[in-house]
DNA sequence: GTCTATAAACAGATAGAC
DNA sequence: GTCTATCTGTTTATAGAC
């Protein structure tokens, strides 16, 4: 029911319009009829597939962890030969995370719920961090720590890990401010591959001069 | 009004209650009865002071900015001579922005409330970041482009700028994230002085790298 | 399974005494 | 300026027809 199949129908269309609304506005500025409307269904069927508007966060939350399974896939079997091939791997893996925090079709919705439950301390929080943050954190502290010379669950590789991965999260969470003082409309593809850039610089710049 | 006195008594207490309510929760899930609770005063102030819960909302962004702007202080008088000097200042301005974030007493809810502002898109936005945003974005590429030897105003520098304050803002918004997986209880002044550590080290390696 | 109608609780705003 | 009591609209949840 976590890791299966994709919900379908009434349920899917109830989901779908959770994590767009409850993404955009907040739980508790959704109200129930805004998510009837946007899933072309009636108030009653929230209680009926979910028990209520707290049943369907939580389904919301299990759908968030499901898609990111399957976008990040199993934390790659074996590891880097040489530091070159650790700082490719972490290169590429921080290109693939700017495209889908700012790029994304359904992932906009995706990365947008996670933000509001991580925010508001919300119930789906657990489930994403325990499925997703820290098995992803350990790999990047595994290629980090490999690049470094340092080992990978020392203090310091999981601070530099996270200054890493914080550089990206911001460019989505601080996208207003951002789009406003560079004079950007949004994130195209222009955009997404100069932020890219930049801090494919910054990776480099900040593990060539660690050891 | 905006620059002058802080407020006093009821108003204050509202103030103060609105701008920890709506930080912590947001303002849709804040009821006016749990700010006139926190405020200890009843809920017909907030509509006697500031109009309605939207006026005292309002109230709380042009408190933020006015707090900012005693912190910040006008955006220093004189450029630094040398490359060194600018690296110095940007290094002390990026730590300065760390304490900031992650201690102080009453900036915690300051913090918290300008975020919830950001992502919710909230009408306090535009006043913080006219008052606060955009000058200190264009003083740190002022102190950026003497470091790095480019035009202050290029698309670079702004970008540079902004994936350093990325890493920073993440310290805060993460938190719950980070500590959890640091295995850290809250940020005391031994965390604090690990992330600053760890965000002077970057700005060193990014800035030496640039040229 | 889906829908309409309604119930019970709660929201923000306000009138009017003090 | 402060407070209690109340008004009006909206919320979520549910009962019951189809």
């Amino acid at each position: 029911m976590t890791q299966d199949d994709p919900p379908t129908g009434t349920r899917a269309d109830l989901i779908a319009a959770g994590l767009h609304l409850f993404g955009q506005q907040g739980f508790a500025a959704t109200p129930t009829r805004a998510l009837a409307a946007l899933a072309k269904t009636n108030v009653a069927s929230i209680a009926y597939h979910f028990g209520g508007k707290e049943g369907l966060r939580l389904a919301c939350g299990a759908e968030v962890a499901r898609r990111i399974g399957q976008v990040a896939g199993p934390p790659a079997t074996e590891l880097p030969a040489t530091r070159r091939d650790a700082l490719d791997r972490l290169e590429a893996m921080l290109r693939a995370m700017v495209v889908f925090l700012t790029q994304g079709p359904q992932a906009q919705d995706t990365v947008a719920f996670i933000l509001r439950e991580l925010s508001e301390g919300g119930p789906a929080f657990d489930l994403v961090y325990d499925a997703f943050f820290l098995p992803k954190h350990r790999e990047l502290c595994a290629l980090a720590g490999m690049a470094t010379g340092q080992p990978a669950e020392a203090e310091e590789t999981r601070l530099l890990v996270f200054s890493l991965l914080g550089q990206a999260v911001y460019f989505r969470i601080g996208q207003p401010v951002i789009c406003r003082r560079m004079g950007w409309t949004g994130y195209s593809a222009a955009e997404t591959t100069a932020i890219a850039d930049r801090l494919a610089a910054n990776l480099h710049a900040i593990l060539r001069s660690q050891p």
